[in-house]
DNA sequence: AAAATTACATACCGTTCGTTTAGTATGAAT
DNA sequence: ATTCATACTAAACGAACGGTATGTAATTTT
């Protein structure tokens, strides 16, 4: 089999197990018998372990998941596409391939900080620039009428981006997607109407 | 010394290490070094690594976290407390006896869901605890006309509750125990400021 | 004071860890 | 046909793992 794929291929069984127990409870063997292939293999495509992983987490923990390019909508369509955005990633979670709880993917990004250290900048990063687009759109709605004007534009911004965040939690007790989406919807929405004119 | 004594020395000891790296991360022989006693002493108190572990949780993961115990408060008052509340802990985790990340914390709640499956329902039963009280202190505000009669009591409730998890979102990314608690502020705040009357 | 229990230390168990080394098919390039 | 790198297997490495059996000093109970 040519070198790539074999890569991924092994890249991708381990990420199942990454994700399912955390770094140090996966060890090589396990990841050996999972890929069908020996130890020695392994080695030949990685380095370390701690290399695995970070192959892992480049390749399905990346910043791809960007809900909003364009910040010329209106902060009614902002909601509606982190809301829509948040359900497919919800669903890719838990009924994907490998169906899995929100809370192995919250021990996954623990692990990314902690094994991969270039990785809770570059999440930081992204937090602060996807609340940085949002404050832009904020802005504009209030330009065009759409919300109110006595509202402070980067604490909005951060509220709005809070409560996204607050579904994971939800998601952490709540075993059901479709409450937690549409608690989702409750929440950002009841927040819209209280700023909107 | 006497037992109970120890019991509890040896637990305050592995809380630390428990906190700072995770469960299967630590060994042993880890802790058997940081307690000063040999494995045999350790086994004499606990049964098992895991049972060490969920003692523990117990001691010191358990839900003695109340904010608020009190329904007869108004929401402001709830909000004031809440951020006081919010900044011992947070002082709590980062400029206590162990210095550490929120990060840490957040891992040895997934450890413990991980390790000790009690646990996920008790978190679960009490937040769903801390977000009854507060449909019921904003139900008395809004018969007091504190706040808007035109609010969701059960979303505004939940929104409330996101908006201080969202802080520990925040923490995540910046170390600074101010700025996150003064963002926390002006977050709660602004959203008093929509529902209000 | 004798007996029994407690609180520890010492030494070791079998297993598994991450990693390395040596060797072997395979297929392409010369 | 021979060379040579590639993709893998097999076996072993020392270290560390969680856990235990046995021994002993100290304390408490009788």
């Amino acid at each position: 089999m040519k070198a790539s794929e074999t890569r991924n291929y092994i890249i991708d069984k381990s990420y199942c197990l990454f994700l399912c127990r955390s770094y140090e409870a996966v060890s090589i063997s396990d990841i050996s018998k999972a890929i069908g292939f020996t130890k020695g293999a392994l080695y030949h495509h990685f380095s370390s372990k701690q290399d695995l992983f970070k192959a892992v987490i480049d390749r399905h923990l990346d910043m791809r998941i960007k809900a909003v390019d364009d910040v010329n909508i209106t902060v009614y369509d902002y909601i509606e596409k982190v809301i829509g955005h948040s359900e497919s990633v919800v669903n890719h979670m838990m009924h994907g391939e490998l169906s899995t709880s929100p809370l192995n993917y919250f021990a996954l990004y623990i692990d990314a900080f902690r094994h991969y250290p270039k990785f809770i900048k570059a999440k930081g990063d992204f937090i602060q620039n996807e609340i940085g687009k949002l404050e832009k759109i904020i802005e504009i709605a209030i330009e065009q009428k759409e919300i109110r004007d006595d509202i402070d534009i980067k604490v909005t911004a951060t509220n709005i981006f809070s409560l996204s965040m607050g579904m994971v939690v939800d998601l952490l007790h709540t075993n059901s997607t479709e409450f937690a989406i549409s608690t989702l919807r409750s929440q950002l929405l009841e927040y819209y109407k209280l700023i909107k004119l």
